[in-house]
DNA sequence: AAAAGCTTTTAGATCGATCTAAATGGAAAG
DNA sequence: CTTTCCATTTAGATCGATCTAAAAGCTTTT
C-alpha cells in the first residue's frame, strides 16, 4: 500500500510543469492553446498533464483572469414545462461555447430576484440571462449595466436598452384570430392567467388589435385560476356573458388542456360544435383529443437565441442592444372547427 | 462627471478594511460571521461593506478555502417536465443551503456524462447529484469517490456503496396492480418505454412479482415509441396477443396520455370499457378526461431529498452511504373501472 | 564577429480572499 | 507592580492559476 498516496492532495500546473520539465508559465500556456509555445514543448505538457491526471483549475484562473465561464440563468418557475424547454435550449448553446450554466429561481419574486442576482455576483458569472419577475422595474436592469454585468432578457422584456430574446406573441394572437375568424367565428374569447408582464400584455393587445382590426368585439377576455387542476372548474366563466362566444383563443396550453376538459364536462364537443386554440404548443398538443391547434413559440430556439445574444455581448460589450424576435407558427390539429357547425 | 470613475473596478476586502480603520484579516472575520470580532468593530466593518457596496467574491475565497459552494446537477434530458420538476427540489434546498446549482444535460449518454463530470471538476464543486445515464458503469461512480468528490444518485441507482434518493417503484407497480385486481382485471399489460437503466428494471421487476404473487400472467410488456405523438398509433400493440387486456399500467404519465388518446381513436371508453393506469403523477394527470389515475412519485420532493443527502455527504463525508427511497401514492381518479363494465 | 530580428521560454508579481501564529490591550490575579 | 489570562486584532504567507516584461536561443543581416 502506496504511503504516499494522501500527501498531495491536488496536481497543480506547477507539478505538471516540474514534471515536463518547464516553467509554470509554459504550461500554462500551453493549456490556454496559445500558439507561442513549440511543438515539441506543447506535447511534452500535455503528456505530463496525462500522467499526472491534472485537472484545471477554473477557480484559481478565473482570480487572475475576471472571466469565470459562468453564466447565471433566473427563471420565475421551474415546474412549468415551457420554462424547462426554455432552460434545455440556453444550456445547450452554453455548454457547447465551454461555459456552465448557474441557476436560480426567483418564483416571479422582485426581493427574491434581487438576492438571486446578488449570489450570482458574488460567485462572479460572466453574464446573466433573465426572464424578469413580474413587477422588475427598469432600474433593476440598469442597475446591473451600472456594475458591468452583461445581461440579456428573456421572454419578458423590461427595457429597451438591453438584449432581448422572445417571441412574436402579438402577430402569434394575429395568426390565431384571423385563423378562427376565416373558419366563421366572430365571437371569440381570450383566457388568460397568471401574473402580469410584458408577454402578457404583448398577448392581450395582440389580440385585441387582431379583433378590432376586423371589426370584432375584443372584450371578452376571461381570468382562470392557475392551478391546473380547477381551469376545468372555470369553463362556466366562459358563458357568463350577455353574448355568447363559438371560441376561445387559451394564453398557454396548460389552459386550453384545462379548457378543453372544462367544455368536455359541459357535453361541449371541441373542434365540432366549440373551438379552441392553445399557445405555446408544448409537446403534450400533440397527445391531447381531439389533437391542439396550437400557436407554437419554440421555447428551445428561444432560449438558445438568449444564449447567443449573451455570447455575443461577452465578446463585444459595446454593442448596442439587440432584439431577437422568434416568428410564431401557427399548427393546425383538430380543435377548431367551421361556425357553421358550431351554430 | 467624475473623473474617477473607472479607476478601480471591484471594491475589495482590503478597501473595506481601510475604510473602516482595521485590518484585512479582521474583515474577513465579519464576514464569515466569526463570533471572535468585538461588536463595535463588526458594525463598523459592515457599515464600510454598505458605504462602499462591496460584493463577496466566492472565487478568491474558494481558491484558499477550497471550498466553492456550488454543487453539481446532472440530468439526462431537461425536456421532460419529470425532471423539471426534480431540479425544482434541488434547486430549493441548495438555493436554502446558500450555494448555487450548477446545471448540465448529459442527454442520456455516457459520453457526455464524462465530459460534463470533468467540466464539474473543473469549475470545484462541492458536490454533485447525479441522474446517471443509461448504461453509467459502477465504476465511474467510484472513480469519482476516488477523487474525493462527494455525490449522490437520483431516480437511478448504479452502486449501493453510494448515496441514493429515489421512489419505491416496485410498491408503486404493486399499488397499481393491486388496485386494477380488485377491480376485477386480470389481463394486464404493461406499456414501457425509453432506454434501459435501474428505474425501468425497478418498475418492470415490480410489475412482474406483482401479478405472480396473483396468480397473473405478466407477460403483457409491450413497448411503445419514445415520440409523443407516435404513443396514440401504437395503442394496437395492446391487442396484438392471443389474449387480450382489459387494463394497461404505463410506465409514465406521458405513455397514458398517448395510449388514452389512441384508445379514444379505437373507441375504447377509457374508465368504462378499458382501465388506464398513470405513473408519476404530473400535474397533467389532473387535467386529462377522463382524469387519469396515476402512481404518485413526487419528483419535487425526491429532488429535495438528494439536495439534503448532499448537504449531509458534504458535512461529514464518511459517513455511511444511505438510501432515501420515497413512498408512492396511487391517486385514484377516474380512468379506471370495474372489469365487469369493461367486459 | 557583432547586431538585429525572430521565436520560444521564464521569473516574479498579481488576483482577493483565508489561515496560521503571533501580537496587542485591558482586566484579573498574585 | 508584575504576571497571567482572556478577548481581539493583525501581519504575512498562501491557494493555483495568469500576466507582464524581460531573457534565452535561434537564425539572418551587416
Amino acid at each position: 500500500m502506496p504511503f504516499e498516496d494522501k500527501k498531495k492532495s491536488r496536481v497543480t500546473l506547477l507539478d505538471v510543469a516540474r514534471r515536463a520539465n518547464v516553467s509554470r508559465a509554459t504550461a500554462s500556456l500551453v493549456i490556454r492553446k496559445s500558439p507561442l509555445v513549440g511543438t515539441e514543448t506543447r506535447a511534452r505538457v500535455e503528456e505530463a498533464m496525462r500522467e499526472l491526471g491534472y485537472v484545471y483549475n477554473m477557480g484559481a484562473a478565473r482570480l487572475r483572469a475576471e472571466r469565470s465561464h459562468t453564466v447565471g440563468v433566473i427563471v420565475p418557475n421551474l415546474t412549468n414545462p415551457f420554462f424547462a424547454e426554455l432552460l434545455s435550449g440556453i444550456e445547450a448553446v452554453i455548454d457547447s461555447a465551454g461555459m456552465v450554466v448557474i441557476l436560480a429561481n426567483s418564483g416571479d419574486l422582485v426581493e427574491r430576484q434581487d438576492m438571486v442576482m446578488r449570489r450570482m455576483r458574488e460567485h462572479g458569472v460572466d453574464g446573466v440571462i433573465v426572464c424578469p419577475a413580474a413587477g422588475t422595474e427598469p432600474a433593476f436592469l440598469h442597475q446591473l449595466a451600472e456594475w458591468d454585468l452583461p445581461l440579456v432578457q428573456v421572454l419578458r422584456q423590461i427595457s429597451e436598452e438591453v438584449d432581448y430574446a422572445g417571441a412574436d406573441y402579438a402577430a402569434g394572437m394575429r395568426q390565431a384570430v384571423d385563423y378562427l375568424a376565416s373558419l366563421g367565428h366572430r365571437m371569440i374569447a381570450f383566457a388568460v392567467q397568471g401574473p402580469i408582464h410584458s408577454a402578457y400584455r404583448e398577448r392581450v393587445e395582440g389580440f385585441c388589435d387582431a379583433m378590432q382590426s376586423r371589426g370584432l368585439d375584443p372584450s371578452m377576455i376571461v381570468r382562470v385560476p392557475n392551478q391546473i387542476g380547477e381551469i376545468a372548474d372555470a369553463a362556466h366563466l366562459l358563458f357568463g356573458q350577455v353574448e355568447q362566444p363559438t371560441a376561445v383563443i387559451c394564453f398557454n396550453d396548460v389552459i386550453a388542456l384545462g379548457l378543453s376538459a372544462g367544455l368536455y364536462d359541459r357535453g361541449l364537443k371541441v373542434g365540432q360544435n366549440f373551438s379552441l386554440i392553445g399557445f405555446d404548443d408544448v409537446t403534450d398538443a400533440e397527445a391531447m383529443r381531439p389533437r391542439l391547434t396550437s400557436v407554437s413559440t419554440a421555447p428551445v430556439t428561444i432560449g438558445a437565441n438568449a444564449a447567443r445574444l449573451l455570447l455575443d455581448r461577452l465578446a463585444d460589450p459595446v454593442r448596442p442592444a439587440r432584439r431577437v424576435v422568434n416568428e410564431t407558427i401557427l399548427h393546425v390539429r383538430q380543435s377548431c372547427g367551421p361556425i357553421a357547425i358550431s351554430a
